[in-house]
DNA sequence: TATTGTTATACTCTATAACTATA
DNA sequence: TATAGTTATAGAGTATAACAATA
């Protein structure tokens, strides 16, 4: 029992559960920016780099040099939309669906050991209050600002 | 219901607090970095600088710029210690206690306007539940890593 | 010689603005 | 003229190492 609110503790935990990810996917050698932009790029494939850039709350500049790295390395591919010739339409590799798995398995291996401490049924009951809190924040599912790296505007 | 886990929730919910909290304080002029200094300078008066370093996780030359503005700010006051004069004890004005006092208060705001979405039964259970994973995971309370605003390790 | 605090240097990261090509 | 993507420049922020004062 300490004085500390639930905000806190929000900001607190969440800070840990994004280092310790960060620490996982670290070991594939990958960025949380680089998965955040190879979750939406799974998702919806074919988008713009300015599409995915506005999802992820960052700037069009940054995307280059992500995408340059991601694409060089074989796992993410620039398509020319043949309808508006500027456009690129990004879209996965097998090797890019591949690694996504590995990810995956990395997220799963994550949320067991961030929620040792609590049993199934409490585990339930926390979603489902961060979800309230989420949707009623306006939160959009799936992008949080680890993604994007920016500062505070 | 999507389908993503409490961890991704938890990394999400929790960069937006810290977010909407650097906000607030921003509107007092600070950053999270120096409500982190002065709370730990208010909770244990007369530590060294090298102390809190250790305890905010970051560098003590970071604390450096951080003392020198919140001092010249009048809030706060590097005094030496007679035992060894290679030590400052930092410690809190008049007006830097109540700066403080204005600190619980948009902090006490915080709290209500991110868990608008729970009633008072639920936020005790998010409460619960948080504290529970904090132990396992052991975090130090009241302090979490966006004080130090350093890079993941 | 070791430690506290300070300063100086280099490095990383980000934002802003110009530039190329396509429309 | 407007837009997608790219590149270049400058700025903020951080870490590393060297320095002065004290033990």
């Amino acid at each position: 029992m300490n004085g500390f609110g639930s905000a806190f503790l929000l900001a607190q935990v969440g800070a840990h559960a994004a280092q310790r990810f960060a620490e996982r996917i670290g070991e594939l050698d990958l960025t949380p920016a680089q998965v955040g932009l190879l979750r939406l790029v799974a998702t919806r494939p074919g988008q713009s780099q300015q599409a995915i850039a506005a999802q992820l709350g960052t700037q069009p500049t940054r995307l280059v040099a992500l995408v340059d790295g991601l694409e060089k390395r074989g796992v993410l591919e620039r398509h020319r939309n043949p309808e508006d010739r500027r456009l690129y339409a990004l879209q996965l590799t097998d090797d890019g669906r591949e690694l996504m798995s590995r990810i995956a398995i990395e997220a799963v291996a994550h949320e067991r050991a961030l929620t040792a401490a609590l049993s199934n049924d409490e585990r339930g009951v926390l979603r489902e209050l961060l979800t309230k809190i989420a949707d009623e924040q306006g939160l959009q599912p799936g992008v949080h600002p680890g993604y994007a790296g920016g500062r505070l505007s």
